[in-house]
Formats: C-alpha cells, structure tokens, sequence
DNA sequence: CCTATTATTGGCTAACAGCCACTATATAGC
DNA sequence: GCTATATAGTGGCTGTTAGCCAATAATAGG
C-alpha cells in the first residue's frame, strides 16, 4: 500500500476526467399566463440529439463563467428572454442512463415565473423559441424527457401556488384582485370563490395598495390596484384551499 | 461549415471527456429518533479531500450499476446502514465552483427517515459512521459544504412535517399515538396539543388499529397500537399547525 | 382499596373557508 | 338625465378544525 499523502499533494493529482462521470444539464421550465392560458417557453432544438425537436431551455453548465447553478439557470434564460425573471427557483434534479441518448445524463430542473408581455416582443424575435400553451405541449413529442420534466415544473407550480403568493410573479404591477384571483385560477387549475379569495390575501397582508384603475373590460365599477409587499415571497399561509 | 450529419453519426464521434464537466455526488441526510432526539448519520472521511473529517454518506454515480440517481443513493445507503430505508426523498441540488476543492462540484441531497433500533446493531459496528445527535452537528465542523446540508435536509423534515404523516417513518410498528405525537414533536421542533394532534390524525384515516400494547414507562393505561394504512404517504393535510 | 401514572374523551372558543345575495360605482345607449 | 348592464367589493351565515384544558378511563404498585 502507497504512503500517507497530504491533501494538497492529492488534489495536484487529481483528474476529473479519469473518472466516468454524467452528463450535467440545467433546464427551465419559463411559464406565463397569456389570454387566460398557462403557457411554457419551448426552443427547437439545433444541435442533435433531438435536432428540430422542441425542448426546455438549458444546456451544460460554464464552468467558467458559473458560480453556481443557479447562475446557468439565469444565464440560459436570459439568453432566451432577454430579461432577468424575477422568479426562479429549483424543482429538483432528475439523473438516469435512458434519458440522454449520449449516456447517463442528470439534469437540474428549475420553474421560472415571468409576466407575459415584456418577453413578447424578445422571444418573438427568436425565431427558435416560442410560447406553447400548457395543454398543446402533450401533443409535441418533446425531446428527452422533457414532457416529464414540464409535468413536474407544472405539478409543483400548482402546488406552491396552494399555500403562497406565487402568482404575483405571472403580473405586471400593480394588479387588481379580479387579476390575481384569475392567475391564481389558472395556476391551480380551479376556480376559488370570490369572498374566500379575497380575504385571504388581504388578511395576510402580503399587498400594498397602489392606486386605482380600470375595470377589466373598461366598464364597471373602477378597481384597488395592489403590488406585493416586501418579502411577500416568504409569506405561507397554513391553511389551503379546497 | 461541415455538411449535415445524422444523429447516429453524432453520437457515434461525442465523448463526454471532449467537455468540461463538474464533479457529481449524492449525499444523504439519515435521520433517526433517538433517546428523545433526533440524530444524523454521519461518517468519518477516510480519503482525500477533507480526510478525518466527519461528512454525510454519499459519493460518486457507478454509471454501469445505477439505473437512477435515486439507485445511487439507496447503493449508499444500502453500504452504510445495510438496510433498505422506509422514506427516501430528494432534497434539491446544490452546485458550485467552491464546494469542492477538486473543483467544480454538483450534489443532488438526499433525505431518509429509518427507524433506530434496525440499523443501530449495523451501525455500531461499523467504526467510521455514527449517529449524531443534530445539536450537536454544529461543533463538528462537517466535510465540504455538508453543515449547510444538513441544514437544507433539516429544513425539509420540518416543514414536510407539517402537512404530511413522515414521521411515520422513524416508528417502529405498530406504534402508539403518544409515540407518534413525540416523533411529530421532534421532528417539528415544536410542542403540540394532544387533543388536537390525536383528532387530526385520527380523522385523516391514515392509521389502521394493530392492538393493544403497554404505556409508556410501563404503567398506566394500556395504549391502542396503530400503523399507517396503505397510502397514507400520499396524505396531505390542508392545515397545518400553529 | 388508594394513589400515581399514562391514555383517551368532552366541550367550549376562535379562525377561516364555502356560499351566495346584496351593495357600490362605473360605462353605454337613449 | 335615466336605465340597463357590467365589474368590484361586502355582509352574514354555516361548517370544519385547531387551541385549550378539565374530566374520565384503565392500569401497576403498594
């Protein structure tokens, strides 16, 4: 047996690349709510594996330029939409050996939130990439296992929204509470009851007032816009709809 | 610009070693009850980097024995505890540029619950990995980033606590509700209200009746022994304590 | 039998979701 | 103006469930 050796010496040796190791991706999963839908950001694929399929945002991390992952999560949507989200946060990491064809590949997940219109006019420019509505994604045969993942983004995108203020990040403020209940709806999939909605979220204290403004359809009585308060984003409410 | 190729010709020419790629682990969090407290297994590092010191199980991906990121850690844990553990879950993924000094590192985080006594004949002979109690992790100045991780794990146990029957998992069946009560307690960090606990329990219908059995301490009324029904991992309650 | 000890239940209050009818304030057409 | 209609917001009741804490049940040890 070799003698004792000191840490520094060991890392000296060290060679990542004399170990088989996977793949390491990150994908996002950028929602939106657009005439009354929840929509994903898909991009067609250029490169193989999958080449002109459509998929996820992401790729391989920077070693380089990343500090940490979520830094590629950021990077790669801002390469997408031009903007910072101002809603990003981790889904989980899925790893196997089928899903890549070039071998056994994990993939960190993440589930971004950004409201609708000032990606428009970017993502519109991009000829790759589009916004799909949620219920039209079954139908395209994504590539990898990207359908599972968007399921998953999806599933925990309805459950956060359950117990937190999470649709805020889907608006442009300020908003008015016909607007969020909406979102809220659309994110959970099911309808809340007016009254029960309100409530809610006014007792919680997570919105400050900012002004009025117009009914939705412009006619009607006019509305209280709010924005979310600070730290709004930490706020959990201990009991749940339904 | 090179004329169009097929996919199988691109995969037949990609190898992973053409790319940087970061380092990737799985670590595991295994908690247990204990003498009244909760406690992680932790394990004394016998190799570079950080040799000596105390870590979380965990390591590398065998990409020909794993299916699964989720095979990896049961593999880990498996050599460590020489049990198949009740709950395994993901935690999330930490990666950066810091965390590791051979370089580049990504580690998706596991969270297992087991119960004591099983594992404790295994673990006791195994002369680098014990029990700590949590308290006391603080003072140990824990390999990598893996304080944060236990943090991180920590964390999850709680606040899954809260809503779901986890604790379950660290019982030995069939149990008693007095039991399942101090489980819920430690695992939450928090006291709770018997009537309360044993109505929301109770009413949920995830524990079927296994017998009679003794009081704690040995004296007093004979206790009604439960364990969890079939499902009852999928339990959600809809509000949570406090 | 009496006491200490643990298990289990009763009964009340408070918070909050579900329900739904009612009020408030605007625009559009005349 | 006046009326119809549309959207925003409130009142008031019921039902569920957590918090509280005192009462009751069933055992062991003397």
């Amino acid at each position: 047996m070799s003698r004792e050796i000191t840490e520094a010496r060991f890392l000296k040796q060290y060679d990542p690349k004399d170990y088989d190791s996977p793949l390491v991706t990150v994908d996002i999963a950028l929602f939106t709510l657009h005439e009354s839908t929840l929509q994903v950001l898909l991009v067609e694929r250029g490169e193989h594996p999958h080449k002109g399929r459509w998929a996820l945002p992401g790729g391989f991390i920077d070693l380089q330029a990343d500090a940490e992952l979520h830094d590629t999560a950021q990077r790669k949507l801002r390469q997408k939409t031009g903007v910072d989200v101002p809603l990003l946060e981790q889904v989980g990491t899925v790893g196997n050996a089928q899903r890549d064809p070039r071998g056994w590949s994990v993939t960190a997940l993440y589930m971004a939130l950004v409201p609708h219109a000032p990606t428009a006019e970017f993502i519109d420019s991009v000829t790759d990439a589009r916004w799909w509505p949620i219920d039209e994604v079954g139908k395209l045969r994504l590539a990898f296992d990207h359908a599972e993942l968007v399921d998953l983004a999806r599933e925990r995108l309805k459950s956060k929204t359950a117990y937190t203020v999470l649709p805020v990040h889907v608006l442009r403020q300020p908003f008015s509470l016909t607007q969020l209940q909406r979102a809220f709806e659309l994110l959970m999939d099911a309808t809340l009851e007016k009254k029960s909605f309100r409530r809610r979220i006014l007792n919680a204290g997570v919105l400050e007032e900012a002004g009025e403004g117009v009914p939705e359809g412009g006619r009607g009585r006019p509305t209280v816009l709010y924005r979310p308060a600070k730290n709004s984003g930490q706020y959990l409410f201990t009991r749940v709809f339904g």
